[in-house]
DNA sequence: TAGACGTCGATTGTCGACAGTTTAGACTTG
DNA sequence: CAAGTCTAAACTGTCGACAATCGACGTCTA
């Protein structure tokens, strides 16, 4: 077999490793909402439906389970992971952490490209705003917060990004509809930048504080609202 | 098959779980340097060894792959991580990041209980001193600072102290021979501590940066000395 | 009728096997 | 003698199978 067929088309990025196109297919449907949080994943049903063994589906629920999108519960399975309140608490406060930490490393490694690339990235976020087109709107953001931590060139700093912000996927999946006004979000990043760009590490902070806490409150309020 | 023979004597916590045993088996050896870094991991090697199949040592692989202790290549197999300097300066600039933070949450939660918890470990630490035990002395140094990492009670923030202890012990594994003196060590620990008790931010972070900094100046410097 | 017990199907944990790929070593050639 | 080529062994990725275990349903008892 060559490439597995999720049951809605993905990139598919033609990998040769099952394991990663499993764990691929499962992160979609899990942030996709079409396995709800609390359900069980049935290994032999994974498999079946994907055309391949169950060997590369409980490795790739392994790697799920390291990502915090599954929980696995000895000799009962794999099982999507459900998301508290307090979840919520303890993710932004540690993005907080780490973005903080990111962005007064990238400014004092920012250079005119790295410049140009965070506003091209404001730029795009602005012109996704005019596309009503939620996803895309959240994964552009993403990659705005990325490319901090990008420049901030600390591998496991970006990585522990990556986590934070696959979790945080899964919750805003689950959430549907985020932005009221992405223009205005999109207006938000503009200071964070600047800040970067002038340099002073309290107003970097103070900046991103504002900004991410934003986001914390928000997501907190609709998680309350809309409980498993 | 019982409980997994390990080639030392291990506490060998009786778990059902072969994946867990294997993982801890294969943790043991990486740090105490009996798997060279760079080496590789041959899965039918350690399954042949450990009397189980390869199966449960693939997926113990890949956990301690995301662990950071191993590394992947398709196709190839797993092989132990080499650290270059380059990453015991990421793992420190996180780890700085991340225990500010810890010891400013903890401070606000501190409780007389948690106090005392605190304080025992210190007293623990200066107790290992008189050992003559490294490899104990770095656990009980770990066990102070995760102790902080529990009181800011955010579980991600502890996994992620964790994933970065995990690192740090098989760096110091390799440097072998860390502290100089053992009992100067532990005092260093007892300024943080009060920083954490009366409670001002600002002198919090300046003496958990003074403290973990040192460590990573020296481990820094041996590291570079004792190159791969 | 409510609760405890036993049974049966479904699912996981583990295993051995096979095919395709990589690697190491012998052999050839300039 | 060095470099390249070919061959064989070793290893990984994947699969299907089997035993052990868990959960649900039905049955028996008070």
């Amino acid at each position: 077999m060559r490439t597995l067929s999720p049951p809605v088309g993905l990139p598919a990025l033609a990998d040769t490793d099952l394991v990663g196109q499993v764990a691929r297919v499962l992160t979609q449907a899990v942030v996709e909402g079409r396995l709800a949080p609390g359900s069980k994943v049935v290994e032999a049903g994974i498999a079946r439906e994907l055309g391949v063994s169950r060997a590369p589906v409980r490795e790739a629920a392994r790697l799920l389970e390291q990502q915090g999108l599954l929980v696995a519960s000895p000799r009962r399975g794999f099982f999507v992971r459900k998301f508290a309140a307090d979840d919520i608490d303890d993710i932004y406060d540690l993005r907080l952490c780490v973005e903080r930490h990111a962005a007064v490393l990238a400014a004092r490694n920012l250079t005119p490209e790295t410049r140009d690339m965070l506003r091209r990235q404001i730029d795009v976020l602005h012109q996704t705003a005019d596309l009503d087109d939620p996803a895309r709107q959240v994964e552009e953001d993403y990659r705005f917060h990325r490319l901090i931590c990008e420049v901030a060139a600390n591998r496991r700093l970006l990585r522990l990004f990556d986590d934070l912000a696959s979790e945080l996927r899964m919750v805003i999946g689950l959430i549907g509809r985020l932005y009221d006004d992405p223009h205005e979000i999109a207006r938000t990043h503009e200071p964070v930048l600047a800040a970067i760009e002038q340099g002073h590490p309290e107003r970097i902070v103070a900046h991103v504080d504002y900004h991410i806490g934003h986001a914390w409150r928000e997501v907190s309020k609709l998680v309350r609202e809309i409980p498993a």
